[in-house]
RNA sequence: GCGGGGGUGCCCGAGCUAGGUCAAAGGGGUCGGGCUUAGGACCCGAUGGCGUAGGCCUGCGUGGGUUCAAAUCCCACCCCCCGCACCA
């Protein structure tokens, strides 16, 4: 194994397809009941199929994996399947992006093709066929299939299944039924993002840029300006009705069109756009259209204000007729455009002249202040259009004066008017008391608009809706609430546990969600043929259904002999079996079968997917199993991992450096994805992939391999059994207890950490004492092949069978009894000589001297019962006083040493059950060693003979801490 | 704004829910040595400062506090990241 690593990566592939084929003939991971054995059932939420899945995804399904192979060392009857998620709004986005033929979706979609198909006329086919949105999930999911296989998952692949397939469709119908029993459905209105183009609900998915620059739903208050003669009501929107009070004017834009229409009665004003608007938020009134008519014919006239103020309505070029109403009252005192415009239509008095309108009009206004701000003298929009040198009202530095000012006001500002209602009051308060008061009195309407100017990608104007008689899943009851967030709170297992916090969090803000609309692949609501489910409310219980699904096809059970009544004697006994029997029109001996399948395996012991699932996907599996399910079937454990960033920066299809799960299988290796994978982060961090180290983590793996090739064909020397190879294995078989520790409580990383790098690190340190590979590393390798087998299933496999394993590695046991090679004193001993080897280390660079001849000095074994005294509860002079009948008077002041050394915690309790020959044989075993490591010539003598030697330093000596003494270079 | 998580040595990253055995695991990088025709790989060593004997000092966002003892506990402050719904 001298190859270089791309050969050996190369290797590594080779092998990996090797292995895959083996398991997939043999069908080693298919997992069939067995009383006679526990269970567990993990499982990772279904990818969506609409892309190829990347390495964060990989890293989910990795740690799942890893989990559900070490289970299965452990004895378990493990089951791990997958399926595939379609339902939902986006793949037939895509489709239809395709077959409008977008060529930025066209050429992502080609090129995702090409991964996997090397046939040009293939690939235009293929794309082709995505024109129908089944076709491209389909394509997607019988790829990321075999990216699964590839990266060695060890997957029932019989149960696969996809959530557009008839089979489904039907368990979900009845999943809804039984929600809808359980009084968790219900209906009412709400206001959603919604598209002209379309005619329907788009949500982020649907926008331009939403993913980055999120659209939000924001209220303006439309407040009611009443021209005189019923001759309308100027709507003038707002975001800030406590301004009314310091209202001057209305500002239009003489060039846009607006509109008089009726609307419950009263004829209102805004410009078209907002009448379309507001159509759309009132679906459930009628707007009558009366007159179209541009801007300029309202200026001049007068409108009254809820306040009674008469106010001329004058124009304004920055007023947008697509942003709220399109009319807006001025306030120049706090409002920065409103400032600048009437400074304009003071500046230049042609601007009104060309209208008609007499130029004095604007003479006497003034901007009047309400609003009072700590440290801002005068009107503060004043002041901020001066500082920041505004020219005029088409600068673009208004809209950071306007946010300036807004923020300020909102935080430190208060009322100033005389209105009791308001008075003093800061502003964030006066604000929510104005707008009640106005919508209460019908002095304003409520006014949708969104944060910014949004289409959809196919162009559509995006406004907001109202949309009636919508479908909710309704998760207010209080009761529910409590019910789940105890279960979370005791029972359920959440790992890593500082995510169990956020799951009760999420299940008591949960509200009433949306599960139902009118587009996208999915199942219908079967009371409301109209709709169809919502893909994140269709994934909720749906582990029950792996547990079956194998078993329906094997029979080719038709859909529609899914009937409600057949799921709830499979999975709530409920109901008579040869009644079910009847109604499905299946034997009555299989529905026992599904039955006695869903108990063996149901509940899932194990749940693992990522942190953002949590206020989703993970609280509606709970709720819904809990309202569904008895209470023995709730889930029993939850695993998350935070997602992967690459080199420091988010992946994204924009900056295209997404690693695609693909590259793995052929630029990588699944192998060394896993181990990097598994390695690089705790669950609850970020991970950070980083080339380098993926490489480094390359060349670990091979070293591990020549090593054990080394070992097992005979490179390596033979050495007898002695207190360096019993430390080896000691520390070897702690490393794989800490490893199993780890695992058992998912710390993955902290596992890989102990079984992997912490037991080469052994090797190599044992390699150096030795002075090369010994053989009786031998002893060891098929255990570190076992304990490995989860994270690295493939190379594991191979090595095995190069050693002779006449089985698969992946049925294999986990290793067991490893406390029998726990041995304290072969640790303490070779501690102690690696411990010489530091002190000399200190002292050379200390002294700066080469040393030519080290005297180590073994403690007197009076020393040690010192230490074992001390160890008893003795104080020193009750030490002393015993000692002293021992070894006679005159070593007072020696024990005294021993004991505070002791006492300073410088003497290991381990050594006083150590004999001092033990001590002296292991030094002199390993002078060879010692001697390599420090250059010099090692004696080890008992601290009497050194004595009688006259060595220095023999005095200082400690039990399992001899003493050293140097003689240097050019000393006499 | 509300809620959640976090700031550790040149970099990444453990440890911090049970305070001492932590100058702080592991990986990367850098430097020195070995091996080699050379490079790579591999092996050994160094990588806060000081020290003529195995030791001492300074240190884990900032500033306080509790304690015999704090990276670990408490308080305040600064900074960073994530979620906020109808979307998978």
């Amino acid at each position: 194994m001298n190859s270089s690593l791309s050969e050996y990566l190369g290797w590594l592939r080779s092998i990996e397809k090797k292995w895959q084929k083996v398991w997939r003939e043999q069908r080693v991971f298919e997992a069939n009941p067995d009383p006679g054995k526990p269970k567990f059932f993990i499982t990772v939420p279904y990818p969506y199929t609409n892309a190829p899945l990347h390495i964060g995804h990989g890293r989910t399904y990795t740690i799942g994996d890893i989990i559900a192979r070490y289970k299965r060392l452990k004895g378990f009857n493990v089951l791990y399947p997958m399926a595939f998620h379609i339902t939902g709004t986006p793949i037939i986005a895509i489709s239809e992006m395709i077959a409008r033929g977008d060529p930025k979706t066209l050429s992502r979609y080609e090129s995702y093709i090409r991964m996997y198909v090397s046939d040009e006329e293939r690939v235009k086919e293929i794309l082709e066929s995505f024109k129908d949105p089944y076709k491209l999930a389909e394509f997607f999911a019988e790829n990321v299939h075999v990216d699964f296989e590839a990266l060695g998952y060890s997957i029932d692949w019989r149960r696969r299944f996809h959530t557009g397939e008839p089979l489904y469709n039907r368990f979900v119908t009845w999943q809804y039924l039984k929600l809808a029993e359980k009084g968790l459905l219900s209906r009412g209105s709400h206001y959603v993002t919604y598209c002209l183009l379309h005619k329907q609900p788009e949500g982020e998915d649907d926008i331009e840029d939403a993913d980055v620059n999120p659209v939000e739903i924001i209220e303006y208050t439309g407040v009611k300006f009443r021209l005189p003669g019923g001759e309308g009501v100027l709507i003038a929107a707002t975001l800030r009705p406590e301004t009314i009070y310091g209202a001057t004017n209305l500002w239009v834009n003489p060039e846009a069109r607006y509109v008089r229409f009726k609307m419950e009665g009263e004829t209102l004003i805004t410009s078209h756009k907002a009448f379309i608007k507001l159509q759309h938020q009132h679906p459930e009134t009628r707007l009558e259209l009366l007159e179209e008519f541009p801007g300029s014919m309202l200026l001049g006239k007068r409108a009254k204000s809820p306040l009674g103020v008469e106010v001329p309505i004058l124009p304004a070029w920055f007023v947008d007729p697509d942003l709220g109403t399109g009319v807006v009252y001025s306030e120049p005192s706090d409002a920065p455009y409103d400032y600048i415009a009437l400074m304009d239509l003071k500046r230049d008095k042609g601007l009104l002249a060309k209208y008609d309108l007499d130029p004095s009009i604007v003479d006497s206004i003034n901007p009047i202040k309400i609003i009072e701000v700590p440290g801002v003298s005068g009107h503060y929009a004043q002041a901020i259009v001066e500082s920041m040198g505004v020219r005029d009202q088409f600068d673009p530095k208004l809209e950071d004066a306007t946010s300036i000012v807004y923020k300020e006001e909102f935080y430190k500002g208060y009322m100033i008017v005389e209105d009791p209602l308001v008075k003093g009051k800061p502003v964030r308060e006066a604000r929510e008391i104005i707008k009640r008061k106005l919508l209460e009195s019908g002095d304003a309407i409520s006014f949708l608009e969104l944060n910014r100017k949004a289409r959809c990608r196919a162009g559509g104007e995006i406004i907001v809706a109202k949309i009636v008689d919508q479908w909710f899943l309704d998760y207010t009851s209080p009761q529910l609430k409590k019910t789940l967030t105890d279960y979370i709170d005791k029972k359920l297992i959440v790992k890593p546990e500082k995510y169990k916090k956020a799951f009760i969090d999420s299940i008591n803000w949960l509200e009433k969600r949306p599960c139902a609309r009118k587009r996208g692949i999915g199942t219908r609501l079967p009371f409301d043929q109209e709709w169809i489910i919502e893909s994140l409310s269709d994934s909720t219980i749906y582990m029950a259904f792996y547990t079956i699904v194998h078993k329906l096809r094997e029979k080719g059970v038709s859909p529609d002999s899914l009937k409600p009544s057949l799921f709830d004697y499979v999975f709530l006994g409920v109901g008579e079996r040869d009644k079910v029997a009847a109604e499905t029109g299946l034997n009555p001996g299989f529905l026992e079968e599904l039955r006695r399948e869903f108990e063996y395996w149901y509940p899932v012991d194990l749940r693992h997917t990522s942190t953002p699932h949590i206020s989703n996907h993970l609280s509606f599996y709970l709720i819904h199993h809990a309202v569904i399910f008895p209470e023995k079937y709730w889930p029993r454990a939850i695993s998350l991992n935070e997602p992967v960033i690459r080199e420091g920066a988010k992946m994204s299809k924009s900056k295209g450096n997404v690693i695609n799960l693909r590259d793995i299988a052929e630029k990588y290796s699944a192998d060394l994805f896993r181990l990097y994978i598994a390695w690089a982060a705790n669950l609850d961090t970020v991970l950070d992939w980083r080339d380098r180290d993926v490489s480094s983590t390359a060349e670990l793996m091979q070293k591990f391999t020549r090593i054990i090739l080394d070992v097992i064909e005979g490179r390596c020397v033979s050495t007898g059994e002695d207190v360096v190879s019993r430390w080896f294995k000691s520390k070897f078989y702690k490393s794989v207890k800490a490893g199993e520790e780890a695992l058992e409580n998912l710390q993955v990383r902290e596992y890989v950490q102990n079984v992997f790098f912490n037991i080469m690190n052994l090797v190599d340190r044992y390699r150096d004492i030795r002075g090369s590979t010994p053989c009786d590393i031998r002893s060891v390798v098929a255990d570190w092949l076992r304990v490995l087998n989860p994270v690295i299933p493939h190379l594991t496999e191979e090595l095995w069978s190069i050693m002779g394993g006449k089985t698969l590695l992946s049925t294999d046991h986990w290793p067991v009894d490893v406390e029998k090679y726990f041995d304290e004193t072969a640790e303490v001993l070779v501690d102690e000589v690696e411990g010489v080897v530091e002190d000399v280390k200190s002292i050379v660079e200390a002294v700066k001297k080469n040393p030519r001849e080290i005297y180590v000095v073994v403690a007197s074994e009076w020393k040690r019962k010192v230490v074992e005294l001390a160890e008893k509860g003795f104080e020193l002079r009750d030490v002393i006083r015993e000692l002293s009948k021992e070894i006679g008077p005159g070593k007072e002041k020696l024990i005294a040493e021993v004991y505070r050394a002791w006492r300073a915690g410088g003497v290991r309790r381990e050594v006083t059950g150590i004999p001092v020959d033990l001590e002296v044989k292991a030094l002199r075993d390993l002078s060879e060693y010692l001697g390599r490591k420090t250059g010099a010539r090692i004696e080890v003598l008992l601290e009497e003979e050194a004595e009688s030697r006259k060595i220095p330093k023999a005095e200082k000596s400690l039990p399992g801490k001899p003493g050293i003494y140097i003689v240097f270079e050019g000393q006499g």
